[in-house]
DNA sequence: ATGACACACGTTATATCGTTACGCAATGTG
DNA sequence: CACATTGCGTAACGATATAACGTGTGTCAT
């Protein structure tokens, strides 16, 4: 089990670049995003960009949001993959005018969720919550 | 408002072959697969799919995926968006294996979105909640 | 050491998903 | 009738994601 990085310091180089566009971005960022802010530092193609992300999102640290085809970092304080860990059973509260997203982990909701797959016997592997619509900001 | 149709009869030709094909499958198609069901009826271009989806979607006769990015037929006995309109808030479980998918329509979980974004003073439009791991039968 | 293997990476090409833009025909409304 | 609206057909393109292949580099059992 010497593959399974737990923190950032174990990250490739690549891993740590594709990283660090993300946590440098105000909010989510497309694979074809990220590619275009890593080209002065030698990236050159989408699979360099999807292979970290892979490796990233696997470990905790990114998140994709499938609503928005897009990716964030995650925004513990120093996130490590940690936390609740099992599922990670996150919801997205997405702003569809700033673009500005919350994650949020909500114990209720969480039990909610595995009570529904468990109803129905279902073995749940991955979980996707997102809300969209006007923060409060925008909505004003 | 003479144009929202709120049930099958409204639809156009095209809206209705699409929501046919969908109807019929066993489960979620791309619009490309869509599209490929239809050729023989006279389907040519993705437009052609993509604008009766639209449709559909937002009468609520049909589901996104997000993250299959596919669509679904609506699941409700002879459904025509009706329900607990307002905002949609319905959960999907998919299974990863056969593809089978489940519409769930649980109101406490409802609730619990409502107030994780009531709590943000955020103004919802529009949720996903996708559930996805092995259904019972494929996880025996 | 050396050969076998796994891993990260680079690169090209291709697959898949979705949209823009344009034109035309049918319909309905003043 | 003039004209707006709507649905439709089509071509071209844009955006997202993966397959497939090759290379170097480290580990490590032999």
């Amino acid at each position: 089990m010497s593959g399974t990085p737990v923190s950032i310091q174990d990250l490739t180089k690549n891993q740590a670049m594709v990283f660090g566009a993300l946590s440098t971005a105000e909010g989510p960022l497309s694979a074809y995003a990220i590619l275009d802010r890593l080209r002065d530092q030698g990236f050159r193609a989408p699979p360099q960009v999807y292979r970290a992300l892979e490796k990233l999102v696997e470990v905790g640290l990114v998140h994709r949001l499938e609503s928005l085809n897009a990716f964030v970092a995650c925004s513990h304080p120093a996130c490590s993959g940690q936390a609740t860990h099992g599922h990670e059973m996150i919801a997205f509260i997405i702003c569809e005018s700033c673009a500005k997203v919350t994650e949020i982990n909500d114990s209720a909701l969480a039990d909610q969720l595995t009570h529904l797959a468990r109803v129905q016997d279902f073995a749940l592997r991955k979980t996707t919550v997102e809300l969209r619509g006007l923060c409060r900001a925008c909505s004003a």
